[in-house]
DNA sequence: ACTTAAGCGAGACGGTACGTCTCGTCTTAAC
DNA sequence: GTTAAGACGAGACGTACCGTCTCGCTTAAGT
């Protein structure tokens, strides 16, 4: 999705002579899905209106991306990347980043929008699902269940607490800041997320 | 929504003299609501669908359920209604208990479809959300939050904690679970909220 | 078609209570149909463009008209109604009418328009086909048959020829002159036609 | 056309150094053209198709033949090459020929599409038209014309009829019976067009 | 009993978005 | 400099729902 250049999303059929791709098209589009995100929703974001925005043919934009999933994910990459959680060697400093983390990427409005709309049984879109999993949640999620295992191993974290279900904790409590309710204020939030899996005071 | 009466939900015009409101036609959309939405979600869920299904014509649903998302909400009432939280006296049990309320509704298909669709940003229908949290979060919320005030008033609780925090902790963990990732099992889920809100191993 | 008000065409499905058909609408579409066909010709003309032109949505003009054919076979129906040849007891003058009736219907622009699109393989489209030769064809070629047949029992046709054949040279020829070299002056064909066929001079 | 070299067809840009034209391309290109015309008729022809089928840039195609008209005029020429009527110096031959020159190019299935593509109004491409009647419909008239004007100076036709009137007589009516009614059998059809031209029996 | 307001089924209507299709033009790379 | 490949803007296709509306029948409350 970044420096390793838009890889793997939106390669159609496989490029060969003809017309290049135009980037200018392609720029215009996914800057008029976010935008449409931001103000219409996901449910109300519509393939005509994206067009009509980007001043550009509905079929170009149905050419490169079949569903609006697709559409959606690309436009909306880089918002919901979230990257892995380090091993710095601290539990404390591993647990708060990952706590950081979150924060971060959930207090995107449009990370917002893309993660209900991967979520949402409200409009199940299983193909986008399962690639926002792919390519965003397993990553992380792999990296943060190897950080407390490290803490685990450490005894900075009370023995016996079951991995999968700390992690759901984690991105519960966040998730629900964050999104549910949608408390503006993230200050502090990260450390006490921290203090709770560490079973600190 | 229960044996109180319908009470607030469906009053539209004031009813005068006229021919009563058919309580079978009531009854007849209801119903199918509630199955349309199971079977295609919210997004899916079309009026005249309803209409069809409940053998009723598409005016009579207009009618009563000015938008959707007050047929929605009607119509999943029961599977939502989560009640509060009792004092028992023990803080160990009133946590239990509280866990297993939010796990029981949460596990309820219909109420995953509606919760979604009252909390999404994806089809933000901010009545609907609003009416959703009035009647069904906020009453559960406040009785949640004094049960752990008199945790912490009895020191069941380790001290310093944010009440509001923990409130997030609980709720968001177990949407977490039984929602977004959607994990069938929940034995043992309730002790261990109560135990993560306790501090204990 | 005529007179006998609208009657077998446009009855979509049978009309029960609900708001009764607008008949506003009904007459600018059809307004609207005539307009294009001349203007733009069978092939070209658009359901779309009729909805605009008739300031109607294009819902309602596929409601009542599912094809292109149907609307406009009714839309044209009074300028391709040629009738039926009538029997008058002279020979000579039946077949006069009858070429006269041929001249005068495929004369109408409009008519061209319709009977192309209903004999071309061009745009062949069977359902139009099959109900134009229905309606104008058939009940026309049969007492043009039957005005032949009693000129031969009279002997004003020299015997031995063939009704069929007769029906064609009387068909084929008024149609090669107004449709296809397109004559724009008719003064006199009818007689020729007549002595043509009853092999006079 | 034919072996007179395909003459004053195709012949875009003047052909001077660079790349030779594809005889190979140019050949698939009216073969595809040929069955597709049978097939999908005129107005389904597609060019987008042709070029598919012909394995084939949609470019070439447009290159050559800058309309479909032109494209499809010179794939089905053979089709539709009457040829002039001879003189045989037996009026009563020359009428038998000359119908039979419209029979048989009339019952070639391409030429009826070909034929009705450029007479109707349906889908009313001038130039294909013109281009059409220059071509094939001019000369053939022409010596038809010539060969009625011998059978009147010989007496062989009844006097005072218009040549022009007899010449729509005769195309009209194959016309009629090949094309729009499209009776498989033309057993003696040219003998009874003869016939009828000289006023016998 | 008579009136009359409302409930209700039925469905027409103007809109709007859908995803697919073909059009004819254009741009580029390969040969 | 022809060719293949194909991107592109344009716009029609026929379908699905939307939410509003206009009917005409039915029903019961209020007189």
């Amino acid at each position: 999705m970044t420096a390793a250049g838009r890889g793997p999303e939106s390669t159609p059929p496989p490029r060969g002579r003809g017309r290049p791709r135009s980037e200018e098209a392609r720029a215009d589009i996914l800057r008029a899905t976010r935008e449409l995100l931001l103000e219409e929703g996901y449910t109300n974001l519509a393939i005509s209106h994206v067009a009509r925005r980007a001043r550009v043919a509905k079929t170009t934009v149905y050419r490169w991306w079949p569903t609006k999933g697709e559409l959606v994910l690309e436009a909306a990459g880089a918002c919901i990347a979230i990257g892995e959680v380090p091993d710095t060697g601290s539990t404390s400093e591993d647990l708060r980043i990952a706590s950081e983390q979150l924060i971060q990427t959930f207090s995107d409005p449009m990370a917002a929008v893309v993660i209900f709309a991967a979520i949402s049984p409200a409009d199940h879109d299983p193909d986008l699902a399962a690639a926002f999993r792919d390519r965003h949640v397993y990553p992380w999620r792999m990296s943060a269940a190897r950080a407390i295992e490290r803490g685990l191993g450490r005894a900075d974290i009370p023995p016996g607490r079951d991995v999968g279900f700390l992690l759901d904790v984690l991105v519960g409590t966040v998730l629900q800041r964050t999104l549910v309710v949608a408390h503006p204020e993230t200050e502090g939030l990260a450390e006490k997320m921290r203090d709770l899996i560490m079973g600190l005071g």
